[in-house]
DNA sequence: GTGAAAGCGCTAACAA
DNA sequence: TTGTTAGCGCTTTCAC
């Protein structure tokens, strides 16, 4: 039913090649030619096959974009820039969910691999060594994480944590606990490593909880672990988990952030809505989208690609691009002063 | 670099028909020939190449998923359940995002078209002349909408309305506005058409507001009209929309629910985070991705393709299902009594 | 049960 | 500038 090359051809008394030449390289056709092509197209209603043109050129203009969970609110945003990108430099993008499960990132790229020309990589929790493979079979963009040799996007939630515990710090905490996040998660140990430093710089001590889920459900599960700690402040690992345990802390009947303070990550559309309103660090996820896609065609324009090209130089190791992107810390109202001795929620 | 069907048969020592009839027809092949080529394609890494496959089959294993707002959280469930339902049937996922412009969607269906099996239009912009049009270029399936004779997953909204109305007027409000939604929305005119009879019928005045923006700012703008209107109760086009308006009033001095009630739709997460929490129509978004994918597939098994099946009955109209889902009124915080008069917040 | 051959829609040498 | 030819990776008649 579709209008094909063909039928284009035979209503425009061209070849076919003239017409394939019409769409991929308008330059090398008489320009009268290329009109009277272009207008028989456009009374078709004929589009290129883009499948069928990925077959020898090697390219199908797609892209993969494997995440976590895409009903966590983290991704959203960072789907949405990264489409929106991509779809401006005229790519379509595949959107696949892992449910956390490490194993499925795996067979998705494998599933995707013929289909795209890359794929992005969001929060893997695959290893290191499995990411290295898996982006020898397809060019791969990893997005909160690093991976030596291969192109990464990520966000320092390092100094996100710095700024959180030293707001802390200046507000009189000496007693902090970090939230860890899920295992296997780079930002979960950045943060760590930042924020124990940062604390011991500051004469803290730094209670780590988990590994937790980064739910909303997993911030509000550890709420009593928190109060039994006897902290004046926590830094979780994400934004639902600060929510979370918000609630579970005036579950408790501790308030926030009269007894504790909570600081999140990301901010989150949500963080701006709950009460109190969410102190966080601010990470960039728009833009990480955005870097994301444009690094990886950038790779995919390097590289050597379709049927003829093939086994020339697709081989050698171009610099790979390691992008950090700053973070923020925004003070709302889930942080306040260290409460007064006796006036803690432990207490009367 | 990837191994081909034709690596497959040299390795194995068959013709790559016989190769490809172990992968597509297993039961047409000798069995201890299929073991020693699977042997052979898991050993060279073969997955054959879908695309290419595509091009003569005719299906492509891909659906297309074109959505307003990656970004609204009423989205992403429905995306996740929509990707997770294709998966789960071997079908890859591409997802767009239309920014809420119409002409975006068409661009998308059109773009899409070659590349998929079919499309899942979620909450379309587009006038029904214009979806049913491009439903002659694609397989479609419309969700949150009802178009004659093509398929639709929609939810209740209409009882969902009536549900919210009849639950104001229980406590005693006889002055509603109703929020409006965007310009063309469907859901959007259900809810009206139903709220309205529901007013009616309970002897209360409804005062229309709108259309607006489905955003947390498009509800704020309308908190000093919602004011000055003198309502007591305020029924909105969905949650988000609601909370804007909670977080509106309250600049204004108006608490909810003591001074106002606000009734949102959908139960986004978030719903359940704010304070206070809101009293809201939960919307089957999940069960809507799920059935809209089975719905989608369905119709592409009854549809004759590929190369040779071409203009055989592909014009035949079956009988197209249309889906109407449930909601339920959720009852949280956000609703109460009438106030008793003097104590409106535009008195003293 | 297997191989030979044609061809899906398209691009890319090469020749004219 | 245009046509010819070969072929991307695969499936599917049709013989054998």
């Amino acid at each position: 039913m579709p209008a094909t090359i063909r039928d284009v051809a035979r209503a425009s008394g061209v070849h076919i090649s003239t017409v394939s030449r019409t769409f991929s390289a308008p330059h090398l056709v008489n320009p009268e030619t290329r009109v009277r092509v272009l207008a028989c197209a456009e009374d078709l209603g004929y589009r290129p096959n883009r499948a069928a043109r990925a077959l020898i050129t090697g390219r199908t203009h797609n892209i993969g974009l494997i995440v976590a969970d895409i009903a966590n609110p983290f991704f959203p945003p960072l789907i949405k820039a990264a489409e929106g990108q991509a779809r401006h430099r005229d790519y379509h993008v595949f959107v696949a969910d892992t449910n956390e499960d490490p194993a499925a990132e795996e067979d998705l790229v494998h599933a995707l691999a013929k289909q795209v020309d890359g794929v992005l990589l969001c929060s893997p929790r695959m290893s290191n060594s499995l990411i290295e493979q898996v982006s020898r079979e397809v060019p791969v963009v990893v997005i909160n994480r690093q991976v030596a040799g291969l192109p990464c996007v990520m966000m320092d939630v390092g100094q996100g944590a710095r700024a959180a515990i030293e707001h802390l710090l200046g507000l009189g905490h000496r007693r902090i606990a970090l939230l860890g996040g899920p295992r296997g998660s780079w930002t979960a140990r950045e943060m760590r490593r930042a924020a124990s430093a940062a604390a011991r710089g500051g004469g803290a001590e730094l209670t780590l909880l988990g590994p937790n889920q980064p739910t909303e459900t997993g911030g509000g599960a550890v709420a009593e672990q928190v109060r039994r700690s006897g902290v004046t402040a926590v830094l979780a690992y994400n934004d639902l988990m600060a929510i979370g345990l918000i609630e579970g802390l005036d579950a408790l009947g501790l308030r926030v952030p009269q007894d504790v303070s909570v600081v999140g990550v990301d901010d989150i559309a949500l963080s701006r809505l709950t009460r109190p309103k969410l102190t966080t660090v601010a990470t960039p996820t728009a833009a990480a989208g955005r870097t994301a896609v444009d690094m990886l065609l950038q790779l995919d324009s390097d590289a050597p690609r379709g049927a003829r090209g093939r086994g020339a130089a697709s081989g050698d190791r171009r610099t790979t691009a390691q992008v950090m992107l700053q973070t923020a810390l925004v003070v709302r109202d889930s942080t306040g002063p260290v409460p007064a001795p006796g006036r803690d929620g432990t207490g009367a």
